[in-house]
DNA sequence: TTAGGTGCAAAACCTTTGCCATCCC
DNA sequence: GGGATGGCAAAGGTTTTGCACCTAA
C-alpha cells in the first residue's frame, strides 16, 4: 500500500478523534487540509485501511440490513466468506448490561453479540 | 399498528425461516402469496414490526457505515437516540471465541459485542 | 368514517467504479 | 517508467417517500 497525503490525513483525523465518523463526516474534515479531495478517494482509502487492519470498520453489514424472527435473545455468527448468518445456542450474559450501566451511566437496554469467522462449509473449500 | 395481509404474510415468512433473510429475499417469498406487494410495503412493514419489537433488524448500522482508528480489540455502545457510539472499556472476553468455535465447528477469529440504549446525554432531555 | 396501509414510481442516499491524469517507488 | 492513486462524475443498489387509492377497525 502506496504511502499519499490523502492516506495520512485520513488517517490522522480518525487516530485523532473518538467519535467513529462515517465517511462524510472524514471527507469534510480532510478537506480542511486537501481541499479538493473527492469522496471517492475518501472510500476508497478507507477501504484499504481497513483492509491492511490499520483502522477498524464497525458492523460491516455487507450491504444491506437482515432481519430475525425470533423474539427471543441470542447470538449470531456471521462468515465472511459466504456472508451468512447463524444463530449460535449460547446462553446470553445477563448481568453484563446492569455491569456496563453502572460503569457508564448510560441507560443500557441489551447488547449485540456477534462471532465472525468462517462456517463449517466454507472450510472445506 | 394495523393487521393486514401483507404484514401476516411478511412475519410468516419470517418465522418460517432460520436464514435471516435480506428485506429483497423476503419481497420475493411473499410475492409467492401476494403477487402484486410492494417492495416499500416490505420495507415499511419491516420497519413497523422491528419498531414493535416483533422482529429484530440485524445490524442496524444507522445507514452508513462508521470506522474506527483504534486498533486495540474493544467493545461498543450506540445510542438509539442520538445514534453515536461510544467505546466501552470492558476487558474483552478472550476465551469464549475458543468455546464458541469447539461448539459450533466454525472457524471463530473474533467478536463484536455492542450494546444498546440511551447515552447519558440524551438521557438528561 | 377515518387513520393507517398499499402500490407504484420517483427520489434519496451511501458507496462503488471507470477513466484518465498524476504521483510515488 | 510503470503501477498504484487521485479527482471527477456517472453508475449501482438499497432504502425511503410522495401521492392517490384502499381497507381494517
Amino acid at each position: 500500500m502506496r504511502r499519499t497525503k490523502q492516506k495520512e490525513a485520513i488517517l490522522k483525523v480518525l487516530r485523532g478523534t473518538r467519535s467513529h465518523p462515517t465517511a462524510d463526516w472524514i471527507y469534510g474534515e480532510v478537506k480542511k487540509e486537501i481541499p479538493n479531495i473527492s469522496l471517492g478517494t475518501v472510500y476508497r482509502n478507507l477501504g484499504l485501511l481497513s483492509q491492511s487492519g490499520e483502522i477498524l470498520e464497525l458492523e460491516l453489514c455487507g450491504t444491506y440490513s437482515r432481519f430475525d424472527g425470533r423474539r427471543d435473545s441470542h447470538y449470531h455468527f456471521r462468515c465472511e466468506n459466504c456472508g451468512r448468518v447463524f444463530d449460535v445456542d449460547e446462553p446470553v450474559n445477563e448481568e453484563i448490561d446492569g455491569r456496563i450501566a453502572r460503569k457508564t451511566g448510560f441507560r443500557v437496554k441489551y447488547h449485540r453479540l456477534e462471532f465472525r469467522g468462517v462456517c463449517k462449509e466454507c472450510q472445506k473449500g
